[in-house]
DNA sequence: TAGGCGTGGTT
DNA sequence: TAACCAAGCCT
């Protein structure tokens, strides 16, 4: 019986990807790196992040000695920044429990934060040459069309066959290289849309080829309407610095930094008066802006104010006064450095 | 276990 | 423009 690994492999080397930066080494820390940015995220996305981020920490030891606002800083704008927390807790890890050896074994990766198990059998496989399976949205949708599998690859039970297929396949050695050609494949012949099953490799094994079943397979996920919340931002100024509030770890931009905010409209006026020693305000511009997540819609009322005299810049509770020359590279949510950015443009925080 | 968790590019 | 899409993991 022939593989489809003795089609993948040849294939991958002379028409897959073979030049990312993670692609250059062996190493298994800067291709965890990688697979965790690349989680969820697309390769021209995560590019400049991933060199800045092992030009920083360049070592399992790096990043566990690092501050936690360093870390998020340089993942600020690349979302899903629980990744980002599991990344320095899982580093903390590898420091103090593994003596900054890089685990090698499956079962010890999986035991990382963060590391679920498809980046642990990338990282086995990618780095180690281990024979471990991988399943991306790239590999779900090669199999779900290999085997003309109807459903939607989300679907539990769905899940579980993948993953068997996507071992069962795996080849007697190359096992990086088979995963690489799943993933590109994936990526640059099976898309979603409009696949070029004329040039792939194993359209002759694909039953979604032979019965015309690629516009309908994969099945696409069932969607929901999605709600939209309301929230009022305050961006309180006091000559050149900003009041910020760190995000609790749990929830949404958890560990970044962010604006004063409420769920209700304040009388930000008396908020300013019952919580900073001033001599006046003035409100300035104010606007909205809607983000839209992968659940839910945040419609952000946002207030310009700027405070004259504050007294102590210190003690606010839970908050910090940042320099507005320092915030382009500090840690805080997309919409955040946008709207900031707005009010430097259009000049009214100067 | 289904839902929470971001963002920017493309259509 | 709104909708869709892109290398998952955690609880």
């Amino acid at each position: 019986m022939s593989l489809i690994s003795d089609q993948l492999i040849p294939w991958q080397k002379k028409f897959g990807r073979n030049n990312f930066p993670w692609q250059e080494t062996k190493n298994p820390y800067l291709i965890w790196i990688s697979e965790v940015m690349l989680q969820q995220t697309q390769v021209k996305t995560v590019l400049p992040y991933y060199r800045k981020f092992i030009t920083t920490f360049p070592n399992v030891k790096s990043l566990a000695l690092a501050d936690d606002d360093d870390v998020m800083k340089l993942w600020s704008g690349l979302g899903y920044y629980a990744r980002a927390r599991n990344l320095h807790e899982s580093a903390k890890i590898i420091h103090s429990k593994f003596q900054d050896k890089f685990p090698t074994k499956l079962i010890d990766l999986l035991s990382l934060p963060g590391i679920g198990r498809s980046t642990a059998g990338a990282i086995c496989s990618l780095a180690l040459n281990q024979k471990t399976p991988i399943l991306d949205g790239n590999v779900k949708r090669v199999f779900t069309r290999l085997y003309g599998i109807k459903d939607w690859a989300g679907v539990i039970s769905v899940e579980k066959k993948l993953w068997a297929m996507a071992e069962k396949n795996l080849p007697e050695s190359k096992f990086g290289n088979y995963n690489q050609a799943l993933m590109d494949l994936g990526a640059t012949i099976c898309v979603k849309k409009e696949p070029m099953c004329s040039k792939c490799p194993i359209n002759n094994s694909c039953k979604s080829f032979l019965h015309k079943w690629t516009n309908i397979i994969p099945a696409s996920k069932p969607k929901k309407e999605k709600l939209t919340e309301v929230s009022y931002f305050y961006i309180v100024q006091s000559k050149s610095k900003f009041l910020f509030i760190k995000k609790p770890k749990k929830g949404i931009w958890g560990g970044l930094w962010s604006f004063l905010e409420s769920k209700e409209e304040l009388d930000i006026k008396q908020w300013v008066l019952n919580n900073l020693e001033v001599s006046g305000f003035r409100l300035l511009q104010n606007g909205v802006m809607t983000s839209v997540f992968t659940h839910y819609k945040l419609k952000m009322y946002y207030q310009h104010i700027k405070v004259k005299d504050l007294k102590s810049k210190e003690d606010f509770p839970g908050g910090a006064w940042h320099d507005k020359n320092r915030i382009e590279e500090g840690a805080y949510p997309a919409p955040v450095k946008k709207i900031l950015k707005k009010l430097m443009q259009d000049g009214t925080a100067l």
